[in-house]
DNA sequence: AGCACGCCGACT
DNA sequence: GTCGGCGTGCTC
């Protein structure tokens, strides 16, 4: 006879609840708690579960039901509005709510281990001591050790050696029973001598007090100040406030952007218990910084995509720096976007959340152009800076050397004559994006994608940046045998080199992910150039994002059409973004900076609108654009991406996908007026066009494709996608979720990789 | 997602 | 004779 059964969370993608029975038959049910783990075996696997709930019955007969192998955990590890956030994800993002529930679990925790493996050895100061006991003290070391704990009356262990005492010493402190060993989470490392706030200006100072008055409640406030505006200031200002309001505050940057200097600027300015979440940490301190911030420890955590899974005590702020940036969009896996779920967190907790950008995502202006959150704007720079003057210049039918127009060159000289740093731009790695064979014009590209090789020089060899491919740089073509095989495009190698060619004694420095492997090399290079005298950094995106070089006076983009003209239509947003991003580096100090942008297309109307009228212009428009063509933010979209080595099988799938979403829609138009039956006869048959895409505008989900993605072959996988557009969120969720159902049902396509993709940042 | 079970080709 | 390919079915 059951008397209870508890429903596990199991981090697999299986969207259906699983009942284990207790550990002992006599186990009181209240032993069982939502968010404690459990260890079970699960498809003969050991698997750490999350207990969501006990239940009088399940839908399985009993004698299936096996019973959990150990409770992890006495209390819950997960707290009830953790929980319940990770619910709401996995709902909203279609996923299996064991897989979010992992997110939301340092890996040491996933793994089963205690959240006491984390303690550390400590020493307490014992009260009343025995004034005869201290009288025994003899040493000067020892004498020296009790002076400590009158100081301070618990010590960590390490702490102590590393003063120089030793474990003798404190072992004879406790004979005389001074002090005791006990075992307690390490306090995070705190700066005792916090630099001062610096002075606001104007502006500063408005949009502070505008926004602290935001404390305490749930609003989220869009801070759109333009580089050197000193929006860091305003953040730490305010981070202080929520501090003196015995409060924690949650920072969250870019990927790329916790860098050494980040940290150090954070450290510096604060003396309280503060958590690094970042990718150097090991698993077991990565559990510490989880513990600090879970128990109230820690007063700042600062992390970045998954730090929006930390819990907290009181959580009083979180902000979201560079809230634009694609990398708090987690791209496989768990979907989510940190600053989605952020939002969430802040309204159930009643926190204010603080979205802070230069250029601002167009969802996130226009929440705020409709009063959904607080626009705050800071338009001029801070301290004496001016802003960089940025110029537009035509590459069409122009001589280059070395890919540069002549009066682009002009000026690359000029200030690299004033002992000045220039920086050039150019998203595209290795030496050439192509080579071709000048005879018959056979060019090298990879076997399993659509897409042509990367020519690298140094060392030698092609590269496919899509599948990680590499092989030999052939000597002759293999087509024609002819021996001109030649170079074509620009990479950064290329640009660098030629550079250096023209200017031999300036050094030429290259900042892309193949000559900075490591971030200590980085850091490193950073250093040095900080230091000054002229020089030349050539680059990726790697030296746009989080980075500031005060040498700076020239930047040049080599090429800025990459996002005019794409088939994503976030592809303007982006390279808008970038845009304003990398001539953000130019002129942070006294000399004001000079951006050039090369371009093929020197009248396109909205490349111009940037360079003449600035970002926010750039983007009203694009707002009006997306209002026109019912695109988000004035739609939702959800994609169902569909990837297989045979092409057929991943179109099916998505033939399945949108029938099901067709058919669906069609009986909730019944249900909803049962007197007018279906007048339209649709086959339930949708047949594939491979050049047209197929938009039909239904009762309420407006579907597009499947289509092929923009690369349709990659990595040997045919890839297609449907785009699903609707103007509530409600009827695309439900939909979805039939299609879910659908879908994992049908074993015929198990050999197809898909996915679900809830706000796509890319839309192809 | 994993992993086991199950039924047909090239090997010690 | 067997080792092993990956098709399909299941996980409380």
């Amino acid at each position: 006879m059951l008397d209870y059964c508890i429903e596990i969370a199991i981090p697999v993608p299986l969207q259906r609840r699983f009942d284990y029975l207790p550990l002992q038959s006599d186990d009181s049910r209240a032993l069982y708690r939502a968010g404690q783990r459990v260890r079970i075996e699960f498809a003969n696997r050991l698997m750490t579960g999350v207990v969501i709930a006990t239940h009088s019955e399940s839908s399985v007969p009993a004698e299936k039901l096996k019973p959990i192998l150990a409770r992890l955990d006495d209390q819950p590890v997960i707290d009830d509005d953790m929980l319940s956030l990770c619910r709401w994800l996995a709902q909203y993002y279609h996923v299996a709510l064991g897989m979010v529930l992992e997110l939301a679990l340092p890996s040491m925790l996933r793994k089963g281990g205690s959240i006491n493996d984390v303690l550390e050895c400590h020493w307490q100061r014992q009260q009343p001591v025995e004034q005869q006991a201290i009288d025994t003290l003899r040493s000067a070391q020892q004498k020296s050790l009790w002076q400590n704990f009158q100081q301070q009356s618990v010590w960590q262990h390490s702490d102590l050696l590393a003063e120089g005492f030793s474990r003798g010493q404190l072992n004879r402190l406790q004979e005389l029973e001074l002090i005791e060993e006990i075992e307690q989470l390490p306090t995070p490392t705190v700066n005792q001598q916090a630099q001062l706030p610096l002075t606001l200006n104007a502006q500063q100072a408005s949009a502070l007090e505008t926004i602290q008055q935001q404390l305490g409640q749930a609003k989220t406030i869009l801070l759109e100040g333009i580089t050197g505006s000193g929006k860091t200031e305003v953040y730490l200002q305010l981070m202080q406030q929520v501090i003196d309001r015995g409060q924690q505050c949650l920072v969250l940057v870019p990927e790329i952007g916790l860098t050494p200097q980040t940290i150090a600027r954070f450290r510096a300015r604060f003396s309280v218990p503060m958590v690094m979440l970042h990718s150097g940490l090991n698993d077991r301190q990565r559990l510490q910084g989880w513990q600090q911030a879970r128990t109230g420890m820690a007063r700042i955590v600062v992390g970045t995509r998954s730090a929006i899974f930390t819990p907290l005590a009181d959580l009083g702020l979180i902000i979201l720096d560079e809230e634009h940036d694609a990398s708090f969009k987690q791209q496989d896996g768990v979907r989510y976007s940190a600053r989605n779920v952020a939002m969430v967190r802040g309204q159930r907790q009643s926190c204010p959340v603080l979205l802070g950008s230069a250029t601002p995502a167009l969802e996130s202006l226009h929440n705020a152009q409709t009063g959904r959150y607080l626009h705050v704007r800071l338009s001029q720079r801070a301290g004496h800076a001016k802003p960089p003057a940025l110029a537009l210049q035509s590459t069409l039918h122009q001589p280059l050397t070395a890919g540069f127009a002549q009066p682009v060159i002009a000026a690359i000289q000029q200030q690299l004559r004033q002992q000045r740093q220039v920086l050039v731009f150019l998203n595209r790695r290795g030496f050439a994006p192509l080579l071709a064979c000048q005879d018959c014009g056979w060019m090298a590209d990879c076997q399993r994608c659509d897409a042509r090789m990367t020519l690298h020089q140094q060392p030698p060899y092609l590269h496919c940046h899509h599948c990680d491919n590499r092989m030999a740089i052939p000597q002759h073509c293999p087509e024609c045998h002819s021996s001109k095989l030649q170079a074509v495009g620009q990479g950064t190698e290329r640009i660098q080199s030629q550079l250096q060619a023209l200017f031999p004694e300036i050094p030429v420095t290259r900042v892309d992910r193949d000559s900075v492997r490591t971030k200590q090399a980085f850091d490193d290079l950073y250093q040095s150039i900080l230091k000054g005298g002229a020089g030349i950094l050539v680059g990726t995106q790697m030296l746009a994002k989080g980075h500031h070089f005060p040498n700076v006076s020239l930047v040049v983009v080599v090429d800025s059409d990459h996002g005019l003209f794409s088939a994503d239509f976030r592809g303007l947003e982006h390279s808008a973004q970038l845009i304003e991003q990398v001539a953000g580096r130019a002129g942070r100090e006294q000399h004001p900076g000079q951006v050039w942008i090369q371009t093929l297309y020197p009248d396109h109307p909205q490349l111009n609108r940037l360079i003449q009228d600035g970002y926010s212009a750039l983007a009203t428009e694009m707002l009006q654009q997306r209002r026109q063509q019912q695109l988000p933010p004035f739609s939702n979209l959800a994609i169902i991406r569909a990837e297989c080595e045979h092409a057929e099988q991943a179109l099916e799938l998505l033939g399945t996908a949108r029938a099901t979403i067709q058919q669906w829609l069609k009986q909730d138009q019944e249900a909803r007026s049962p007197q007018t039956s279906s007048a339209n006869s649709d086959s339930s048959v949708v047949e594939y066009q491979p050049q047209s895409s197929i938009s039909v505008q239904t009762q309420s989900i407006n579907l597009v494709g499947p289509f092929p993605a923009v690369m349709e072959r990659r990595q040997g996988r045919y890839r297609y996608l449907l785009q699903c557009f609707c103007d509530t969120r409600r009827p695309l969720h439900q939909a979805l979720d039939v299609v879910q159902q659908v879908l994992q049902k049908q074993s015929s396509l198990r050999k197809v990789r898909w996915h679900i993709d809830i706000d796509p940042i890319e839309s192809i």
